[in-house]
DNA sequence: GACATGACCTCTG
DNA sequence: CCAGAGGCCATGT
């Protein structure tokens, strides 16, 4: 649901659902969203900080910056400069 | 059933 | 500001 240049992060999502402190969670759902017919954005998804905690699971290495890149964001060692402006929290977009 | 691990977060000292 | 500890919940051994 996380629209086209815009990020969230794992503990946003969690709260979302229901459960502020299972951002960890969040990241294996990530990890298991490979083997999902759906089509998830998991590259604009980051830690709290912006880091691109999750890049080593995507194909290449430089994959998902890539793709952030391209929506907009501003990469510097592996860490979304802009994330106050990318942020998107769903909590607050989609209401709760 | 216990124990360890994971794309994390938050609070304390 | 940096480091450590605890919590979260599903999965694999």
């Amino acid at each position: 649901m996380v629209p086209f240049g815009r990020v969230t992060t794992y503990g946003a999502i969690a709260s979302y659902l229901g459960s502020p402190g299972a951002a960890r969670m969040v990241g294996w759902a990530m990890n298991q969203c490979h083997s999902s017919p759906h089509y998830v954005p998991a590259h604009r998804v980051v830690n709290r900080v912006g880091l691109l905690t999750g890049k080593h699971h995507f194909d290449g290495s430089s994959l998902m910056q890539e793709m952030l890149e391209n929506e907009g964001a501003i990469i510097e060692e592996n860490r979304i400069m802009n994330m106050e402006d990318m942020f998107w929290d769903p909590v607050q977009e989609l209401g709760l």
